[in-house]
DNA sequence: TCTGGGGTCCTAGGACCC
DNA sequence: TCTGGGGTCCTAGGACCC
């Protein structure tokens, strides 16, 4: 493979940037976004408040305990993802092979675009400018021959770091650089590692062939190469990406609950989120995945079916998780319900056969254009209403892109 | 008022068919 | 009738990422 030049970057507390952006009266200060309603966590934090101790994944009380002085604010997806398309806009003037890995990270591989703007340097410096004066946000850039060194180059300063790995340096760089901060090994894998006398990524890219595949499958020739530096993987542009795999969404409750008519209700409400998200996508899928947490936290259980059709309408999604969820005995109040939808096909514009499934058909996708222009569940089933709880997610999920079909539940 | 929500990929074991 | 192997589909669960 020719020798190519990845750029890596990595937007500094996205979500709080954006909200100190939009409101100068936030700037300076210790903030911290949050998903929204009930029992949630911080999802980010800006940069004053992360000094003061406070952590993405931390619940609100607790990140007010080590900085009292800490704003809370209800994050505003439109705000993120309307940003974030701006940014990677921005991004594929410099080259149109830009891969979204999630909402705030983007690599652009920059091998054709050097003639044109110099160097790989140069070009990070005027994104870095551009997205600053725009949109006041700092970023990270790391520039490496590969994606996995690139996002490593990016993480080792911050904020607003830009950090080159040359080709001839990668394996001085590696040689002492801990295994964990490698995209990929997490702590599991990790402590599996430093059981094995592995700490380092030079000690991994050393280690015996056989004693890794022994241990790790075929996991371990990658691992092997990946404490090398090697990474062949291409930046994916949004088109040459696969489709969707699945389709899910869960909640934790506001509060546990064991009233089965409640769970049904919230059932039958994430079976419409599911639903009609697979009908946006115009996916449908025959494998339904139900997933529970009860209310300890720790102990949780999923089961899944599999249908002899592909379905997307969401009572039918709504079916067969209530006969998932009646062949099991509930063993506390459950604090979390998940539905996802797998086993996916794509669909074909086809009408049903037979008239009272065109009719359903035709329902279905009214309420779909009602609730895609007046916010999600503007219309739903009846049973609904009465519930207290709303709908419609307040995080973004990492399937979200900046153009195309992933580009869903923002409000 | 402790601990979110959205994904992907991999493995292991059982059922079933050829 | 007995024995074995390979492939596919399905379920359950875990690791990892943001």
């Amino acid at each position: 493979m020719d020798r190519r030049t990845i750029l890596h970057i990595d937007m500094n507390a996205f979500f709080a940037s954006v909200e100190q952006s939009a409101n100068p009266e936030l700037r300076g200060k210790p903030i911290a976004v949050v998903g929204g309603h009930g029992r949630t966590v911080i999802t980010t934090s800006s940069y004053e408040a992360r000094g003061k101790g406070v952590k993405t994944g931390m619940a609100v009380w607790e990140g007010k305990r080590v900085c009292p002085e800490l704003i809370i604010v209800v994050g505003d997806n439109k705000k993120y993802t309307h940003t974030s398309t701006m940014i990677n806009g921005i991004f594929r003037e410099y080259t149109p092979e830009v891969e979204s890995f999630s909402i705030d990270e983007s690599w652009l591989d920059v091998t054709h675009s050097l003639s044109i703007f110099g160097s790989a340097e140069n070009i990070a410096y005027l994104i870095k400018a551009r997205i600053r004066h725009l949109f006041g946000i700092r970023c990270s850039i790391g520039i490496a021959p590969n994606k996995l060194l690139a996002k490593l180059a990016s993480d080792m300063q911050k904020p607003d770091g830009l950090t080159i790995i040359e080709p001839e340096t990668v394996s001085t760089l590696l040689e002492n650089m801990p295994i964990e901060k490698l995209c990929g090994i997490g702590r599991k894998m990790q402590r599996r590692l430093n059981m094995m006398s592995i700490y380092t990524c030079g000690e991994l890219g050393r280690c015996d062939d056989s004693r890794l595949t022994r241990k790790f499958g075929i996991t371990g020739a990658r691992l092997k190469r990946m404490g090398q530096g090697i990474d062949n993987s291409p930046v994916l542009q949004f088109a040459d990406e696969g489709d969707v795999k699945s389709v899910g969404h869960s909640r934790t409750l506001e509060r546990d609950i064991d009233d089965p008519a409640e769970i049904r209700r919230f059932l039958l409400q994430l079976s419409e989120m599911v639903g009609s998200r697979a009908r946006r996508y115009n996916v449908s899928g025959r494998t339904i995945h139900l997933y529970v947490r009860y209310a300890d936290f720790f102990s949780s259980w999923g089961k899944q079916t599999t249908l002899k059709n592909h379905i997307n309408l969401s009572d039918e999604i709504y079916k067969a998780a209530v006969s998932i969820l009646d062949t099991v005995e509930l063993e506390q109040p459950v604090r979390l319900l998940g539905i996802t939808l797998n086993n996916l096909k794509q669909l074909e514009e086809q009408l049903p056969l037979f008239e009272d499934e065109r009719k359903k058909l035709f329902a279905t996708q009214a309420m779909d254009t009602i609730n895609d222009r007046f916010g999600k569940m503007a219309v739903t089933f009846g049973s609904l209403i009465p519930g207290k709880e709303k709908a419609g997610s307040h995080v973004i999920p990492p399937s979200w892109r900046p153009d195309g079909m992933k580009n869903v539940d923002v409000q």
